[in-house]
DNA sequence: AATGAATGAGCATTCATTCAT
DNA sequence: CATGAATGAATGCTCATTCAT
């Protein structure tokens, strides 16, 4: 029930573009310090600086600086994000939960370590998506689409079984997740807790279990 | 039951600084522009133009452009959040809800009316937060202490009457607010979607007492 | 033997021009903070604050920077050097002095007198005397003018008992001069020495009187 | 009997740093304008413009606009003045003067010669001591030091031998760098004045002869 | 006369980007 | 491919000066 690691997808794209050891250099310290600083704050002098390479090669490969900010981003956006819902949505097919309690236990655990495997790019994603409201929109309808389609049916047996609330897909996904990324995002940003995930997920769980749970 | 209008206390703030007219003009303009296109991306030569003054006039009173974010960012910080929190609590006490469900939907669509009043300071308050952790931080440890304070008694109530779990203050809040500010967060930052209070209300509501509701 | 004080000069000078007790204030406050930090250093805010008037305050008067900057250096220029020189040669006139030891003796006292008196004035003029050579040639002109034409005779009688070395007047001024700004200039720089001014004396005319004494 | 020339050391010191054709001529262009006009009347963009390159090269190099006054002055501080007066000194020991007065004659002619040939620099070293008299305070030390302590011997030859005046040698010193420090710097600063230095020597001279001969 | 808010030109400095080597 | 010197537009900020009150 292992999905495919956000790091190997990325080291993937990157292999693919052929990106010199240097180009991944300047990758890797775009990452750290557009995460730090955030992307304003940081120059292509600091990134070349941290990446130890100079001021021109920064701008070889990825052309401008948002060129940078794109490279890192777009993976998550038009490939990783949809992969990863994709291979979840399959894993959610080919798994038999035997409960949507195994369920919202695995989905839950899964999206919190994800998120907290790649803070740093989250924290990029959260900061563009905050200045740049477009993102979130996009972002939001395509992943909605994208779970509502694969979901839809498995919420259905669950409703049928009497142990999911009656009510519309996006409804339920939209407070699950509210849930989640209320809990999640100050975690992300404050990256200096670590966060127990165990520990997490039994009370995320537990809540949601019986906010979903079926009227009576 | 009606809140002191943040619009209100802002505006005895800069009347108690004795803020000249155009000097008004500049700190609307900071916050206009500021939650439009963020801190950075905003010159104080654009905040000039808006406000129609000069560009030495955007320094003469603010110094600098820091002190410009200060002056929209300090009276959430320091005044009107504990305010309003103050407020918010004696409220709760002053009043009487005959029911959890009732005190509940007060406390949610209070919150959520006054997120969406102040959309724009929300979202530069949530843009420095990214940048910023450490604001989170204190701001989370300030209004959880205050707040819990004010309402530990008040659950407890409730708690023996049976209308609420028996768990954790803190953790309920965490649970509740998780949820609404997951569900606000999209809504503050794109602010072109107008949102519909009390179906939000409502929605977000019959979740939230099924989710806080005892366990048998 | 005594000079009019510089300082009455000046007051006198103020007195003229009838300067209200603010406006006084704010020249003193540039002698002080010209002297310290330099014209170009020195901010009209700065004055004003020093002087504890308003902004609008320092240009009443005064009109521009440099106005002030003029209404400083102009006594010096146009006025009190001149007379101090003329009362200066005055009494070289009215005194006898028994020799050319004795006349030389309170020529070099009064003067370094004079200037460690008047440090701050002093050290302005210096400054823009290095920035503006001109403000030198004048007034190299004007004094060595005013001084040849005072001084050429009483040196006559010198030079015929024999205590003066057959020169030209204006080498002798030039030497003794030299010799006296080449003491002085550190000392009115460096203001934190207080210099002890008939040791120093002493010493500058000793050297003089030899270096001046008739050839064998 | 010549010294090294203070071109050459600079430029030794220039290519040292590796320092490029333009930002070379920035330097250059630094150094006239400063001169010229003074430090703070001199923008970074005269600069520029004088230097034939843009704006921001002024800053590639020189990081900022007191770097490049550091850069003027350090080595005159550090390195040239220091060097110069050691090299002085050497000249002193190794040429064997025949008399005090064949001695002081190549000093007032060296350090005369040594202060026209670097007038510009001169110049910008006055304006930055007038206005921070630690400069001078240090400079004074540094040098009176290195002097002293070559010199001593020297001096104690020439009054064994009569020709000289039994004073201490600081004072004599001071006494002799007053004359030749009065007579130069009018005429570093008013460089308009080519000034004839054999004739200036000369006078000089026949009068620090005079003042420095041993009493009777 | 005095005030201080307002002005706008000017300044040092930064920085993404280009290009010759 | 990589380098780093050069660029010039943009930026935050200062400051002498004006003017309505």
């Amino acid at each position: 029930m292992k999905h495919t690691d956000v790091e190997t997808l990325f080291a993937d794209n990157i292999k693919t573009t052929d990106l010199s050891e240097k180009q991944q250099k300047v990758l890797q310290a775009s990452l750290t310090l557009f995460a730090q600083k955030g992307y304003e704050n940081t120059s292509t002098l600091d990134i070349a600086h941290l990446a130890g390479v100079s001021e021109g090669t920064v701008f070889k490969h990825f052309k401008t600086k948002d060129g940078l900010l794109q490279a890192i981003l777009n993976p998550f956006m038009h490939d990783i994000f949809p992969r990863v819902a994709g291979e979840f949505i399959d894993a959610l097919h080919e798994s038999i939960f035997d409960s949507f309690e195994s369920f919202i236990r695995y989905v839950v655990k899964d999206r919190m370590t994800y998120a907290m495997d790649n803070r740093q790019e989250m924290k990029i994603f959260i900061q563009e998506m905050v200045k740049n409201p477009a993102i979130m929109t996009t972002l939001t309808n395509r992943l909605s689409k994208l779970i509502q389609g694969g979901v839809d049916t498995l919420f259905h047996e669950y409703k049928e079984k009497g142990e999911l609330v009656d009510w519309d897909s996006m409804r339920i996904i939209r407070m699950a997740s509210g849930v989640i990324v209320g809990y999640l995002i100050p975690n992300v940003i404050m990256s200096e807790t670590p966060l127990d995930i165990d520990k997490t997920t039994d009370e995320v769980c537990e809540f949601l279990l019986d906010g979903l749970k079926p009227r009576d």
